[in-house]
RNA sequence: GCCCCCAUCGUCUAGCGGCCCAGGACACCGCCCUCUCACGGCGGCGACACGGGUUCGAAUCCCGUUGGGGGUACCA
């Protein structure tokens, strides 16, 4: 039996780094599930680690789900959607804690302590002008051994202080010295319980036999082993996998889109933020501290990117739903983060992952997020796909934006996937073009410059204009010959082949590029074409 | 500072002692195709961090140096 675990803290969205966490632990799961014979079976659990009171939300909570969900990474045991908390949240699981913190109590295996959080910040600044390391540990000097007024105590774990290694399932043996160990908080002052004493309990009542988590949990591991072992459990094995960063090496955070709004205001030389916290429905003051990186808040950013017109870099899987990736295709990058099937195999369908899939295979080194590789691979999968996939994937992703796609019939949008399926990186990409058969197009003046106003751009587009205007059936094979002849048009004034295609595309769509001329007019309708060429034409 | 992990093209990686003066993919740069943009095709640039060992033979094993990363919370 091989049963696995995600147990993300709600504290913001599905971070990519946590998807590729979950679709590890899901892959090794199912595979058992397969198992070929061998196994006798996997199951993959899905758990809300919301122990910090602060900062854990239910929205977070229910925007993790649909994330998995929308990934495509289903769980046998965790929340029910749309249900209220089950068990498979953290804080329904208080007793549990408590139940076992009171054994370790007792057996004199946890003890309380009565430090405030300034005299603990104190005795570590002692430790580091000594240049010393400094650990908790009941066998120190200068303990707080008596309760204090206004003080409620924490509890502590005694850490048994004897060398401890960790088989690990990626990196191999890893051994700390006892001396290293300290003994950890495992119930805060607000009665609940740490991650530490939490993580160990539940899993081990869920049965998880293969923790997989990021590497900065490594040392973690140390003091959950301790903990297993004073509660006289069987510990699970423990995977760690590698980090993912951005391409210059700095952490994948919800900081950075803070970050790329702070530059886009900044350029703008605006000093009086008075305007630009009206029209963001935000505070003058709040926007002041978030410019001064008092805050790095998403919210804030969010709204103030909307102002300016920041491209927020994308970080959480929502980002890039909204931003036009296919889920199968996000899954297939972020799983080549950090593990390789071995040999030249890239492109790879949930079911050949599940098949590939393994441990040996992932990487000990941290993996660089390469959003042009990304977009290569979405662009592919966009290719590869059915209309009627990509019909699908538009829904879902009209649903979490508003471009005028949105108001698209579906056979509108069928035959837009037709012409854009070929040139389209990302569905965004194809929202943002096809703008022009939906409003009123903006003109690009260096466009209309260059191939309107010109060299013979309008005598071009005059001569073009009296062609279309005689066609009879507005239909791709109505609009043929006159197509054929605009294309003439170029050649027989002296220009290329598509010198009179230009101007035409110019007057129709506001800029230099669109899909093929003829199937650009067809799904434009006769009248808004012929219009903006008139109207053009002035 | 201390503890721990890691090290192949700019990036993701293949490689698990001879098949490698290192293969693929993205990116980048040319050329071809072409009504714009793409797609597609062809080609180019480009790496075993360094120093010692071990071995007939090392990208592959060992040690050191350097570099990168993680941890050092009443966050997870």
């Amino acid at each position: 039996m091989v049963k696995t675990r995600f147990a993300p803290s709600p504290t913001g969205f599905l971070h990519v780094g946590g998807a590729r966490t979950a679709l590890y632990s899901y892959l090794f799961a199912q595979q058992a599930k397969s198992g070929g014979g061998q196994g006798e079976g996997g199951r993959f659990v899905l758990r809300i680690e919301d122990t910090d009171q602060v900062r854990s939300t239910a929205e977070s909570a229910a925007g993790i789900l649909q994330d998995m969900l929308w990934l495509g990474m289903t769980w046998d045991e965790g929340p029910v959607v749309g249900a209220e908390k089950n068990d498979y949240f953290q804080s329904m699981r208080l007793d549990i804690y408590d139940k076992h913190l009171q054994e370790l109590l007792a057996k004199g295996l946890a003890y309380e302590a009565y430090e405030s959080p300034a005299q603990l910040a104190a005795m570590r600044q002692v430790a580091e002008k000594a240049k010393k390391p400094f650990r908790y540990r009941r066998d120190m000097a200068g303990r707080q051994l008596v309760p204090q007024e206004g003080v409620k105590p924490v509890v502590r774990f005694a850490m048994p202080y004897k060398d401890i290694t960790v088989h690990d399932l990626i990196l191999g043996d890893v051994t700390v010295k006892g001396e290293e160990h300290d003994d950890i908080v495992i119930r805060k002052s607000d009665g609940f319980p740490t991650y530490h004493f939490a993580v160990v309990i539940d899993d081990h009542y869920m049965g998880i036999t293969h923790v997989l988590r990021a590497q900065e949990h490594l040392m973690n591991t140390f003091k959950h082993l301790g903990l297993y072992g004073a509660l006289g459990w069987e510990a699970p094995l423990h995977g760690h996998l590698p980090l993912v960063f951005n391409m210059d090496n700095t952490k994948m955070s919800k900081r950075e889109k803070a970050k790329a709004v702070r530059a886009d205001i900044q350029k703008t030389g605006v000093k009086d933020f008075a305007e630009l916290a009206a029209k963001a429905g935000v505070e003058v003051k709040v926007v002041q501290e978030f410019i001064a990186k008092k805050s790095d808040a998403v919210e804030i950013a969010v709204k103030l990117a909307a102002v300016t017109g920041t491209r927020l870099p994308e970080i959480d899987v929502q980002d890039f739903r909204r931003s036009g990736y296919l889920p199968e295709a996000l899954l297939n990058f972020v799983a080549l983060v950090g593990w390789s099937p071995g040999g030249d195999r890239e492109i790879m369908s949930k079911q050949e992952m599940l098949e590939l899939f393994s441990l040996e295979g992932i990487q000990k080194t941290p993996g660089r997020f390469d959003r042009k590789k990304l977009a290569w691979m979405n662009g592919e999968y966009i290719r590869k796909a059915s209309i009627e996939r990509l019909v699908e994937a538009v829904a879902s992703f009209n649903a979490v934006t508003d471009y005028p796609l949105k108001t698209a019939s579906a056979e509108v949008v069928r035959e837009l996937l037709g012409m854009y399926q070929e040139r389209m990186v990302t569905l965004a990409e194809m929202a943002e073009n096809s703008r022009f058969f939906f409003e009123e197009p903006r003109m690009d003046p260096k466009a209309v410059e260059k191939h309107v106003k010109g060299g013979n751009g309008m005598e071009l587009l005059r001569a073009s204009l009296e062609i279309l205007k005689g066609v009879k059936e507005w239909t791709k094979l109505g609009l043929q010959g006159a197509h054929d002849r605009i294309l003439e048009l170029g050649v027989e004034s002296g220009g290329k082949r598509g010198a009179a295609a230009q101007p035409i595309r110019v007057a129709v769509s506001g800029g230099a590029v669109t899909p093929p001329l003829l199937e650009t007019l067809v799904l434009l309708g006769r009248e808004k074409a012929i219009g903006r060429m008139e109207r053009m034409l002035g």
